[in-house]
DNA sequence: CATGAATGAGCGTTCATTCAT
DNA sequence: TATGAATGAACGCTCATTCAT
């Protein structure tokens, strides 16, 4: 998840520290208002600085966007790992993906929701960043699928395509949240997530494994 | 799916002619650039006519996009019915339905990933009017759903998150297009899709039915 | 002279107007100020004009500076032939030349000290036009000089060389009216000009014929 | 030529190498890029200190430029005299007045142009303090114009005006460089200059005096 | 003395919207 | 009805200047 967003300010503690303040602040804004409802101005504001300021930590409007974006999908690098480790059999580790990324996108619906009505907002290179972190999150729950299938506990789907149907799965829960909330619960959501995604590929042996417990 | 959009001119005839030129030329536009770089200047021209013209059949920039997300809800309202009632069983139903909306979505792209990206930009209350679209085509889905349960062919799931699993099934392929197109075919995209999700609710019965064919 | 600003606006007679409001406040301010202590808005406010109505007329700051560079050539292009074509021998011409050159100089001395403080503010290209139409006034002269060398009137010097010579010494009636106005008036500077550069110049015919009446 | 820019350091020694450092720095930037488009930064940064710095030996931008014009208007008064000196008899004198000027604007191409470009820039004030030195400069020219006259080498002409002539001719090897360069060499133009300007008031002895060599 | 991060006023420019024709 | 010129508020961004360290 190479990228670097320039800077006029060389300390990098300050740098780090002003744009988690500048981050936070627009990706509030953002979430709430839309990227280009949003001013740099109310972005300052909010985050106790001035206007200027933010310039000397990004080169443009689109660099906050960007970080912004960035925080999310690196947010997901971050946590999914952890969340799989803690299962132990490859079965269990498919589970605890659906589950825990269902769980990451509930912590930060807004900034999901962010992700896809302002991507294609950014200039064609800074997306392909942002894709490129999508990507690679996406391989983890993959390569847990094709453990799956080698251990033969799930039968023979595209690991990748089935990674992506996971995913989207999970973003539902943040895209169609005005509307899903109002028929169950998160924890009714992923379990008939669960439910239906996985019987869909269990083989006999994943089945036994399952419901042996 | 009512809704009104005022106009300053009388004769309805001319108000549907006018209003397609705009929303045609709308829709292509949003969909390339955007909503906000998208210009009433820019609409204007594609639409062949003058930009004074537009606000004669609209009031706002945002009425614009509410008549051109209104567009795309009811062509899916109009088109999914149709594919649906081909089918006789109620399990050929939901295999169709989920079929279908990938196929209506695969020749929208552009449009649905619009809806994704601009319906939080219109106001609370137009907004509602799109989700009330919404709604009422995921309502066709999930009608299709609770008849397979009571004729046993599935088994209990909660009809309504289910059809949201498989609109968000068929709405992936046009959010993520930039990465499925580079893995997969409609059509495989489609057998997976029905292959997951289908076998995941399937009772034996429905099962029997299926592969007996 | 050939150069063309772009326009919003398509009527040619409603474009002239408009750019004589904006080009006539710009020369002025410009003049006053200097082109980038002079704001868009205080041309538009001085134009009685709205900011945006400008750039309907302007793709530029710079354009603007350019038309109003482009005036002033084209004024030197346009009015020193009709002085010259007064006089009926070269000699005569030659006479005319300089002391029309410094009039005209005079009528516009803002506007001349301008194209010195400003035209490298223009980038390369739009610099190159005003170079362009300043050459060709030039070269008026020059061909004067040259009719007067074959004529045998001033005797052989490089003829681009001393029109320049000419044209730079009218210039300095307007950079250095600061200085020259409180020493001489303008007629006198044109006498001493044309004394001494000629003088300089003439042949023992020419120098009879110009004693001679 | 007194003058005095104020500065919140004591040590002289230190406040000459730092505004040597500064003006030196922003001489080149000026000449490049204009007054108005270099920032404080860029000259602080070719001259190897911090922005912060630069308000410690001066107290505007408008400073700098001061400082910049000084610089050059000193220069001329420094070298013109030096030159002059040579020279045994008073139409010596003239004719290397002549020459050495249009040599010390050769050797400042860009930093003479810059005075035409940017003296007006300057608020009243510290522009009268500029062209108090350069009416000094013109000054030793017109005392040699006067010694001229006196001695009957040249004809009664205004010197004051005559100065004005013989420094713009060599200004202008500076101003119109971009065309004079591909006519001819700086000797040449030096020759011409000369040969014009002075033929023009030579007096019979001048005459006599000069071709007797 | 020197630094460089921080400020904030102000500029060029865009564009939704209006309205005389 | 239709046009398109005109408006003006508002935005992104720059940079001279200040001041705590």
């Amino acid at each position: 998840m190479s990228y670097t967003v320039a800077s006029a300010v060389e300390d990098p503690d300050l740098i780090q520290k002003r744009r988690k303040q500048i981050v936070d602040a627009a990706t509030e804004l953002f979430a709430k208002d839309g990227f280009f409802r949003t001013t740099i101005k109310d972005i300052a504001k909010l985050a106790g600085v001035s206007p200027g300021l933010v310039y000397q930590y990004v080169t443009d409007k689109d660099d906050v966007l960007l970080l912004v974006l960035l925080e999310v999908v690196e947010a997901y690098a971050r946590e999914l790992p952890v969340a799989i480790a803690k299962a132990s059999s490859p079965l269990d580790r498919l589970v605890a993906a659906i589950s825990a990324y269902c769980h990451i996108v509930d912590e930060r619906r807004a900034a999901t929701v962010l992700a896809y009505r302002s991507t294609k907002s950014l200039p064609k290179h800074k997306r392909e960043i942002i894709q490129r972190g999508e990507t690679q999150t996406n391989q983890i729950i993959a390569d847990v699928i094709q453990e799956c299938i080698e251990g033969g506990h799930i039968r023979d789907v595209n690991p990748e395509l089935f990674a992506y149907q996971i995913v989207m799965n999970a973003h539902a829960w943040a895209l169609k949240a005005w509307h899903l909330k109002t028929i169950c619960t998160l924890e009714q959501y992923i379990d008939q997530s669960v439910s239906i995604l996985l019987r869909g590929v269990l083989t006999k042996r994943g089945e036994a494994e399952l419901t042996g417990r």
